[in-house]
DNA sequence: CACATAGTATCACACAATGATACAAATGTC
DNA sequence: GACATTTGTATCATTGTGTGATACTATGTG
């Protein structure tokens, strides 16, 4: 299973699902600092996409201060934290937001609360122990 | 605090955005048979937005035998359940694919285990809570 | 019947995402 | 050192789609 995936059919900008899912990875731990990115047009060709669009999602990333991009050298991640953009509680209420959401698209699809609990431990327990993998995979696509 | 929110900022189109929590609301029985919708003037007023646009969130959710439209005569709220679209693994899938990223996006903002642990719960017990809902809000704008 | 209310249809506009293509900088190779 | 290769960057066009303004139609009400 490729680590980086995208939906065409999402209303989600593809590049905007990229720069989600490599912030992911850095945050989890996947990609750590000194991790070369695949250049854009292996990235692009394995997904499927333009080479302008991963491009832009690296650039998006190079902006936050998370990656460093050089013509003829590569993508390399330089940091593995960025700086919060917005006001806490702000940023507490859009994380709530996007929370209940996701839940809420549980019940709906018919899980019932034990189902739902399940994934969440599988997930909290993926996500936070990603800070010390166990394996280091090829964390790309 | 209205009940239904739309942000203008967001990349997922406000139709999108409004069909998802109308698809919320009913879920969690804050809308139930028979409940009248606002008339799409008056929720676009509120919200804001072009009435085209609440018109077609209603008209998507009509499609999917959740609401009926009859001019002259409003909304209103035919069936709490949708069949559901894709095939389970899938939706599972898909249900925890978007789990996991509203996960990370806690821990990205800087949320540790314990805290986001609090915010699941909180929303659990919100959602499932909504089966029996205490006060029959007007559950609109 | 007249008027208000509510959903529906049509049309236009603007923006943004994506893609094709060309350019520029760094690196490696002989 | 010349040249090809690799890699990111810039430019431009296209196209889809979301949104909005406006007009139309059906239903309810007095």
């Amino acid at each position: 299973m490729r680590v980086i995936t995208v939906s065409l059919a999402s209303p989600v900008p593809i590049h905007d699902q990229l720069v989600a899912e490599l912030r992911r990875l850095i945050a989890s731990g996947g990609l750590r600092i000194g991790h070369e990115l695949p250049p854009v047009r292996q990235l692009a060709n394995d997904l499927g996409i333009n080479l302008n669009t991963v491009a832009r999602a690296y650039r998006e990333l190079t902006d936050a201060g998370l990656l460093a991009s050089a013509r003829g050298r590569g993508t390399v991640v330089i940091a593995t934290v960025e700086r919060p953009r917005g006001r806490p509680a702000e940023e507490r209420r859009r994380i709530e937001s996007t929370l209940a959401a996701a839940l809420s698209d549980a019940k709906i699809a018919g899980l019932d609360l034990d189902e739902t609990r399940t994934l969440i431990d599988r997930q909290l327990a993926r996500i936070w122990a990603g800070d010390r993998p166990h394996r280091q995979p090829d964390a790309t696509a």
